[in-house]
RNA sequence: CGGGAGAUGGCAGAGCGGUUGAAUGCACCGGUCUUGAAAACCGGCGAGGGUAACACCUCCGGGAGUUCGAAUCUCCCUCUCCCGGCCA
């Protein structure tokens, strides 16, 4: 949520950089106005509220004194139901002023490039050269190991299409890799955690996935409850609602847990392999930090990720993403990509995000700062997405005869 | 899922329908005392909005209602705890 103060006092500046976002300025102006019209709403009704008050507590008085009370009472009434109007416009106010608020993209950094897609994306650095083969290298569904590893046709025979099982190999490699990444992570001093894949609105409201992007999420169906499509919600959200001390922060935390989307909007797109499937595991970085603390922690994150993927000696490159790319909830984006032999490109295996105090307002996070409680900082990233990196690997490790080399590294998590 | 109890400030725990945002204890912060610490004593100490700062407004799990007035009464919901059933 933008912070409503600094709107009212500086819209010119809010407007302007939310032009990199996209965002439509009549409805800026909208929130402006309303917000601004809620403050002078509030002062009408707090008045009466303070005469009603005020006459209450002429009662017990009264009623000592042997007064006559019917005249107070006749009073009260009629400020009651002025209150009543009153109340009435500003929930009103208030409800299309949240509606609209949530509905508001996070501002982007002054670092945040301009642009409209992928293709205005930033190359900040190149980490190991793309793996060279003396033969022409298989996409991963196409290597001989892949049917006694990956078995399309019967997840799709136990949900749908976009889900996958995994065996032999790629079920202990899977599971080699989410160890490995949460002991690399716990060794940058990320605490581990191990949270609900089922939550609340609120904390998807929270974190920025509703009420916007309700068509991306698994709902279930007799309770308000929605299956996580990423940790970045619960681990989040395990700080929603609460005041932390300066001693506490920053908070670094480490999540391995599934996650669940329904790609609403990738119909047709990498319908082939394991890319993008309905579920998929993912460890993630959480970080919640003073608002001074959380640059130097987004660095530390994204240094996290990159360096995992050089331990595995997989090559990817980091890309700062541009205005039109970034997500509804980041102020500032960096995108790790791995090198996939087999598709001759990069993929995304990785994003790291700073939303600064975009999800904090909502989900009212802050921290004490002398007298005064404000809002934190919040981060996430993927350390990488467990999926993909079977894959990477099952690419950049395969053998001319379609068998897979395990990392060394992981040999020692490998059953 | 069935039966019982409960939900108040960081925690514990009071609170006749009226001047209670809320006793008390602990924790915490500041001060006195002390070489220093502890103890003792004094003071402060919930959140959100509002203000230059006050004032003022809202909040005692959430919602609706009774009343001039509700933390206190009624109804609904949610959650927690105990007993039973089921189950990893």
């Amino acid at each position: 949520m933008l912070d409503l103060k600094e709107l009212q006092n500086d819209f010119e500046k809010i407007a302007t950089k939310l032009r990199k976002k996209k965002v439509d300025e009549t409805v800026l102006e909208r929130l402006r106005e309303i917000s601004l019209k809620l403050k002078e709403q509030r002062k009408i009704l707090e008045a009466l509220q303070a005469e009603q008050n005020a006459k209450s507590k002429l009662f017990p008085q009264y009623q000592k004194e042997g007064k006559d009370i019917a005249g107070l009472k006749e009073e009260l009434s009629q400020i009651k139901q002025k209150i009543a109007v009153e109340q009435e416009i500003v929930r009103t106010l208030e409800d299309e002023m949240y509606e609209i608020a949530l509905s508001i993209p996070n501002i982007p950094d002054d670092d945040v490039p301009e642009g409209d897609g992928e293709e205005d994306n930033v190359e900040l650095k190149r980490v190991l050269e793309p793996t060279t083969f003396s033969f022409t290298p298989k996409e991963h569904w196409d290597l001989a190991i892949t049917p006694e590893w990956i078995d399309f046709e019967r997840g799709v025979k136990l949900a749908k299409s976009r889900f996958s099982v995994l065996k032999n190999g790629a079920a202990k490699l899977e599971r080699a890799l989410i160890n490995y990444m949460l002991d690399f992570n716990h060794n940058r001093g990320f605490e581990e955690v191990c949270v609900p894949y089922l939550v609340n609105r609120d904390s998807l409201i929270g974190t920025g996935q509703l009420p916007k992007f309700e068509e991306d999420l698994f709902k279930i169906e007799e309770e308000p409850l929605y299956l996580i499509p990423t940790a970045e919600v619960p681990v989040t959200n395990l700080f929603r609602d609460e005041i932390l001390t300066k001693e506490e922060l920053p908070a670094k935390l480490t999540s391995y847990t599934a996650c669940f989307r329904k790609e609403a909007g990738s119909a047709g797109r990498d319908t082939r392999g394991m890319i993008r499937q309905h579920q998929f595991d993912k460890v993630e970085l959480v970080a919640v930090t003073t608002p001074d603390q959380s640059d130097a922690v987004f660095d530390e994150m994204v240094a996290c990720a990159s360096d995992l993927l050089t331990s595995l000696g997989l090559p990817h490159r980091l890309m700062l993403l541009c205005g039109g790319d970034l997500g509804f909830s980041a102020a500032k984006t960096v995108d790790i990509e791995v090198w996939l032999p087999g598709q001759n490109r990069y993929r995304e295996i990785s994003s790291i995000s700073n939303t600064r105090a975009f999800q904090a307002r909502r989900a009212r996070i802050r921290y004490r700062e002398g007298k005064k409680n404000l809002p934190v900082h919040t981060l996430n990233g993927s350390s990488l997405a467990v999926g993909r990196t079977l894959i990477a690997i099952m690419e950049n490790y395969q053998n001319e005869d379609g068998t897979v080399t395990i990392p060394e590294i992981l040999k020692k998590y490998m059953p």
